[in-house]
RNA sequence: UGGCCAGUAGCUCAGUGGUAGAGCAGUCGGCUGUUAACCGACUGGUCGUAGGUUCGACUCCUACCUGGCCAGCCA
């Protein structure tokens, strides 16, 4: 007989609660409240929804004594009861209990995460049990429905789903550091690396063919982005996307970066800088409606416990349109406004977060997306403008989080794309490895654009959480993993 | 990578150049239904590590380690 007979999730006997009939809950214990010579409460969670069910047992049962005791915080249970209103104020029902068993015990003294306050830094320790937690439970369903709409935004408009590869040989894709891939052995390299003769330790091997041996025949690294490839297929099936993680190696300590992180990353043929802008608001409008509707109880409780602007924030995102500016204007705005930064504004140079801060927040006070910037400041393969110096560049950006979206229409034009790729300092070996990529415009090239998302970012916007570690079940960051 | 802040009980924190405290958790007792339960008692710490100053350092200084924030890089 399985161990699920007749088990019903706390989220659907909640929704409708089947009153006064025979039921089974498996879960975890939260928390036990015992009066002796009374009854013991049992709040117990079992990560279907956010709420508990708090289970009564009677003094009366004859497993009270031996049981009770056992149910600590975070003890797996099977409940077996009858479901009744509740005399309580807080809960409609409650589970009366007929027999509580112990399907695994949870030692007090050792569970580091029982119902006394805990930080997130000391949670992040124990990213393996962090989820039994109100907030990263909720986060965790937040994050799955929003996943599911990312996939059920762009197939609603026909877009397909395309699998980018997570080894690449692409060199210099223009998104910061990649990790490096080797099945070499390169603790035999390090050690060999101790020259007998000249006595130098850490010898770099320098030979040109020193990939030859590896694994691929040539150097390879973990994607920092799948819009190359995506680019490929857009110019095969029209509309499509990528989902999935991406990898920098770049040593940042800010609460907005991650070394391995989701990206989404959309591609259009036949589509301009305007479809693109487009495409960008619908789909963040989407997301954020989709949180709101799927996910009230966790919106409700970041509000109360996390950040108490989020709902209002995401209701200000649906309610009107982003604001759109060039880089230009935007720095006008800027040099004009009576705000003292710390670092100068001046057109050609990249905006700082202080300044996109203010855009978005104090100035616009909604999202504002930024487009035509300074093609010295973009990555090579953004379509360059008739005025010869900026490019078909877009940025979102959202309060509290700042960019959430980068994106471009594409450079389509073969000679322009060439020599953007060595105006931006691209080697022979790296434009080489790119050919593939001028094929994809000198056969059968069009228009086309797209954008980046940073999922966690999505996810910080939409929780208001303050960290990027804590919106990813288990995070990647410099010197720890 | 740079600047700044922090590290005291299992957790959240207070503390003073004179030898360490609270709440929660845990144990025991009390309370006829609680819901951050409550009341009482008990248990629990070489004050991040290593040096230095001092009669004396948890407190002051230096270095290091760890964590965090901000900046840069970006998503």
């Amino acid at each position: 007989m399985t161990q699920r007979l007749n088990r019903l999730k706390i989220a659907t006997l909640l929704a409708n609660p089947p009153l006064h009939q025979p039921t089974v809950v498996l879960g975890w214990v939260r928390t036990r409240r015992e009066s002796k010579a009374g009854v013991a409460f049992v709040e117990v969670n079992d990560g279907s929804t956010f709420d508990n069910l708090q289970v009564v047992i009677p003094a009366s049962w004859s497993g009270y004594a031996e049981i009770v005791p056992l149910l600590h915080t975070g003890t797996a249970v099977r409940v077996e009861g009858v479901l009744v209103p509740s005399e309580g104020g807080r809960q409609a029902v409650e589970l009366q209990a007929g027999s509580v068993t112990v399907l695994g015990e949870s030692d007090p003294l050792q569970y580091p995460i029982g119902k006394q306050k805990i930080s997130y830094e000391t949670l992040r320790e124990y990213t393996h049990l962090r989820p039994r937690t109100n907030t990263f439970g909720a986060i965790a369903r937040l994050r799955d429905v929003l996943a599911a709409e990312v996939h059920g935004f762009f197939r609603a408009r026909g877009f397909r789903w395309v699998h980018t590869p997570v080894i690449t040989g692409n060199d210099a894709e223009g998104a910061g550091k990649a990790f490096q891939v080797t099945t070499l052995d390169l603790e035999g390299i390090a050690a060999s690396g101790r020259d007998s003769e000249t006595g130098r330790s850490g010898k770099a091997p320098d030979h040109k063919d020193f990939f030859a041996k590896d694994f691929f025949g040539k150097a390879v690294s973990l994607t920092v982005s799948g819009q190359l490839e995506a680019e490929a297929y857009a110019l095969s099936l029209g509309d499509v996307y990528t989902f999935g993680p991406t990898f920098r190696a770049e040593n940042s300590h800010t609460s907005r970066h991650l070394a391995e992180f989701w990206m989404v990353e959309p591609e259009m043929a036949f589509a301009d800088l305007e479809d693109d802008m487009e495409l960008a608001e619908a789909f963040l409008k989407h997301l954020c409606r989709a949180a709101l509707e799927q996910c009230p109880r966790e919106m409700a409780f970041f509000k109360e416990r996390v950040e108490p602007t989020v709902i209002e924030r995401l209701e200000a995102i649906l309610a009107a349109p982003f604001v759109r500016m060039t880089y230009t204007e935007a720095v006008e705005h800027l040099k004009a406004s009576k705000e003292t930064f710390e670092y100068p504004v001046e057109w050609g140079t990249d905006l700082q977060s202080e300044h996109e801060r203010w855009l978005t927040e104090k100035y616009c006070k909604a999202p504002v997306i930024l487009i035509d910037y300074p093609k010295d400041i973009k990555a090579f393969y953004m379509k360059v403008n008739d005025d010869g110096r900026t490019v078909r560049a877009m940025d979102v950006l959202v309060p509290h989080i700042g960019e959430i979206i980068g994106g471009s229409q594409r450079e389509e034009r073969v000679d322009v794309l060439q020599a953007r790729m060595k105006e931006m300092g691209l080697d022979d070996h790296a434009i080489a490895s790119l050919d593939w990529y001028l094929d994809l415009r000198r056969f059968g090239g069009a228009p086309h654009a797209g954008f980046g998302l940073g999922f966690e970012r999505l996810v910080q916007f939409v929780s208001g959480m303050a960290n990027i570690r804590d919106v990813i079940p288990f995070p990647r960051t410099p010197g720890r993993i």
